[in-house]
DNA sequence: ACCTGAACACCGTTCAAGT
DNA sequence: ACCTGAACACCGTTCAAGT
């Protein structure tokens, strides 16, 4: 059964801190982003915002729904947030959009599998069309021809989603291990690819040290420009190259 | 703390219906694939095996562990399937390895989550390195140089993963929908996009008859080779080219 | 209209006890 | 060495009752 929501005018003063959805969602952002996706649970939730389980459940409809408003409401900062500096390309347009989803999946790691089972929930009113629609523009203008629009687009956007949920990962990966950065992480990660058996994985042994060396950005963005570099030379032979 | 282990001979006859590492696993991802992730729970893993509790804590030392080895086990069948036709490039054979993974990914939809988060937490005993030996191998056979072989394998196993998993989604979210199978279901966010405020999202109204007319499988396929010719226009520009 | 908080059904995990 | 099953702490959700 959907719940009632805030109708609109009761009239008269709501106390200054009164619950409401928007309030809610920011704690649980809060929480997501300090305790991680299992740090967000309706008891803590109820401590931090004063109240009992039931004043959430009027606002909000179950935890599904919390974690959807939360996503949604971190991705559409991320992807209003203008880029530091003006892209003078469409290439760079490109990437600024690119790394505006991976930096918002790298500083709110929960983003990713969200991100992953909710986009196609509910794919009209959720984070979906934001994100095909911020990436897309921006491959329109290549100058590529219609029919390649939205191969272009999904690619773009799937391997953004697993480039930034990989690292994400990775992140939380090396927080497991205490007094572990993520160089440090990497490193220990890279001598064991290095130890593995020669016969059986030759391949994995000789990029181990480039994913020692590599750095996590620029490595993401070295794939954004393979996915263009294709997108370019498979369609407009003449325009859209320059950068 | 670990558990212990099978140490070997117990000497004379166990049950042939024995429990064991092995069967626990083999009944956690038959349980997974029928009732989804929330289905597997210690309680109906118990009933189903006619044990108790503790006797699977004996043989796997957490949810977590047991949810690793059913997703090795099913990434390892996975990429030890030799694929239907023998790959006569090194494109078809990223190809083939590229499908194996999508369909596995598609046939057993827990997987995309997991491997999103197993993949970094234990990457070197875990199915991290298979994964990209298998594909890592293909690109080395593509001729290009040396330097751009990881940058290349973590592009396509990065999309592999973010295609898959949407993929995957997309089938959950049709099936939530009574009565809807994955075309009505990408028919009717289709029709819902073509619904959308042409002043915020032209781009995604114009591709929306692409979402209706696209196959998964094809546009899957189809943003392989956009990495893969991504790959060989900025490397190698004599070799790797043909197919 | 909005909130309280006890109660319910369920979950992963532990552990003394058995064989 | 391997298994039993009751018990524990915790979780999301409901709902009669208050204001």
């Amino acid at each position: 059964m959907a719940p009632r929501r805030n109708t609109g005018s009761t009239g008269t003063g709501r106390r200054a801190d009164a619950l409401s959805r928007e309030r809610i969602v920011e704690a649980a952002v809060e929480l997501l982003d300090t305790a991680g996706e299992s740090g967000l649970t309706f008891r803590v939730l109820t401590e931090r915002l004063a109240t009992g389980a039931g004043a959430i459940y009027w606002h909000v409809a179950n935890k599904g729904e919390l974690l959807a408003a939360a996503t949604e409401a971190v991705v559409a900062a991320a992807l209003t947030a203008a880029p530091a500096r003006a892209p003078r390309t469409p290439r760079e347009a490109v990437r600024a959009v690119a790394l505006g989803l991976y930096g918002a999946i790298d500083a709110h790691p929960w983003l990713a599998p969200q991100l992953a089972v909710q986009m196609p929930r509910d794919p009209v009113k959720s984070v979906t069309p934001r994100i095909y629609e911020a990436v897309g523009r921006q491959v329109r203008a290549l100058g590529v021809p219609e029919s390649a629009w939205f191969t272009g687009t999904s690619a773009l956007v799937h391997y953004i989603l697993g480039a930034a949920g990989q690292n994400a990962a990775n992140g939380r990966a090396a927080r497991a291990h205490v007094g572990t950065d993520r160089g440090e992480f990497l490193d220990s990660v890279s001598t064991a690819w290095e130890a593995l058996d020669p016969g059986e994985y030759p391949f994995v042994r000789a990029v181990a040290k480039q994913l020692r060396d590599h750095d996590d950005t620029e490595q993401f963005l070295a794939g954004v420009d393979l996915i263009l570099a294709g997108i370019t030379a498979l369609h407009a032979p003449g325009a859209g190259a320059s950068d």
